[in-house]
DNA sequence: TAAAAATACTCCATAGGTATTTTAT
DNA sequence: ATAAAATACCTATGGAGTATTTTTA
């Protein structure tokens, strides 16, 4: 029964509804003769008979019922993943599932899902927030399809694209919205209020304040942006936001934002995927949703 | 789509389940080269990529993981095919739908369903109750599988099978069991009681008087043996019946029961069914089920 | 005798094998 | 450099066609 095949399964069920060979062999575009051929090798196969050949007419045996009754689920199946292709080729659809860095997700992430449900409304989002090592073990072993991430990941197996530059901005304490202007040397000289280790973010700071984690004394740790704003209102030390931060963090009223003059600190963000991924074609068309939702971030109050 | 084969949705489970093509392969028993061949042209039948592949290992793509899931199923199903096809292939087992005449049913189907439910337990027994004419089309167009009935039936397509004589023994008021002794004259100097139009055993009943119907003209008509009886008891006539029926029939107290001596009448039962019915073979084994039962239904007080 | 299915044979499409190249890590 | 998949090419199986025979009603 190894060797079944599918012609089988519709020639017998055309026959079934025929119960003539001449007539449900031109049915299946066949000769006669293959017809007989190919139920003779059925029912050898089957190891019964599942035909009872009359002169005039071909009927069924119990178990030729049975075989038509089975094949045809059996083939209804088989059209359905026609369906299941034609609604895939169609359009971008689907799941997907998209990793989102912590340092931006709060701030992105609704414009993003909005976004894309106005526009691929067959795409189902699942987001996954992590820092950016999580994102990309996680997409190299297919639990993620897309990431946003800070570049450059230089991860050779998967492509980057980018999106935007992002700058960062100084939070102080209120109180102080009125002296030194921001400026590296300000950095060094005062307590730096950082994420924990593992976020990018916290790299890309120490990264611009010339320092390395092992030199740092006067550092404390949070592991939410918003928790460093509400220290730094503390008057607790300084901190640097990304600016689409700004929108959401900067609305207390102990703090200050400023923005560097001279030599602006900034990253990029972009997304990220494996070059492997066949839907990466689609995937481009997904880049400009997410500049868009950038952009409605920024100019959100 | 229309040409995809059951081969390749086994080829595809494999390799998701190896996520190596070499691997993959060798367990499908076929080689590399071949397997990614197939793969190939599924994916172009589909439309859309179902494999994302790395260098290291193969992934599915959603589609891909669909595509496993469903054709999962269908296999399952088509492996049960197997299964059907075997239990069918073990023994004599199914429905078997058994005509019967009623100048037989009542006393003959109690017994053959005990043997046949005893013998083979995996058949189930479909009994209808008809003339012989209509069981004979019910035959001929594949409403039943086999009928007991009086032979000959002489129908070409229909396979005969002797099973036993059944002589007829006449009827009588109980006051007559003294008189004359059972002869043809008898009957035809008497009213004869006879079934309706149709019914094998009435024209066995005349062509034994050597009569036929149109000479007929005192003859009353009843549609069961058992009224019969009873018309006969209340002294409208008299009847023969089947020997088979003298257990059930002869019980009452107003008739009495005489066999013929010099040339009993006797009609032949047998078994017929379509000589095309595949199930021919195993119908053979039945014959001394119902030879059995027969020998009971005698035996019977 | 006529209609229908089975057989005989032939051919071609294609599944599969081997050898090799390309690709990706 | 190496492992793995794709490609090229060849072979052989088997599905399907035509012509014919056998069967059965």
């Amino acid at each position: 029964m190894k060797n079944l095949t599918l012609k089988q399964l519709r020639y017998l069920i055309a026959l079934s509804q025929h119960q003539h060979f001449g007539r449900a062999a031109s049915a299946c575009a066949i000769s006669q003769p293959a017809l007989s051929v190919q139920m003779k090798e059925l029912e050898a196969m089957v190891g019964a008979p599942l035909l009872e050949r009359g002169g005039r007419q071909v009927n069924l045996t119990l178990l030729g019922e049975e075989f038509v009754q089975r094949g045809q689920s059996i083939l209804a199946a088989v059209d359905e993943l026609s369906d299941v292709a034609q609604s895939a080729n169609d359009a971008f659809s689907g799941r997907l599932r998209l990793g989102i860095i912590p340092t931006i997700a709060p701030y992105l992430l609704p414009s993003i899902t909005t976004q894309i449900q106005a526009n691929f409304p067959t795409v189902q989002l699942q987001p996954r927030e992590a820092i950016t090592s999580t994102l990309v073990t996680d997409l190299l072993e297919h639990r993620l399809d897309m990431a946003v991430v800070a570049l450059p990941v230089s991860e050779p197996a998967l492509e980057e694209f980018a999106l935007f530059d992002e700058a960062f901005v100084l939070v102080r304490p209120l109180k102080d919205a009125e002296k030194s202007p921001p400026s590296q040397d300000l950095l060094n000289a005062s307590r730096l209020l950082l994420l924990e280790e593992g976020h990018c973010f916290r790299d890309q700071a120490l990264s611009f304040c010339a320092l390395d984690g092992t030199k740092l004394h006067e550092v404390m740790e949070g592991n939410s942006l918003s928790t460093l704003v509400q220290m730094v209102g503390a008057g607790l030390g300084l901190t640097l936001i990304p600016e689409m931060a700004i929108a959401l963090e900067g609305r207390g009223n102990t703090t200050c934002i400023q923005r560097f003059d001279d030599i602006e600190p900034k990253r990029t963000i972009g997304l990220v995927w494996r070059r492997t991924n066949p839907m990466s074609a689609q995937f481009a068309s997904l880049k400009d949703i997410v500049v868009q939702a950038n952009a409605l971030a920024i100019a959100a109050p």
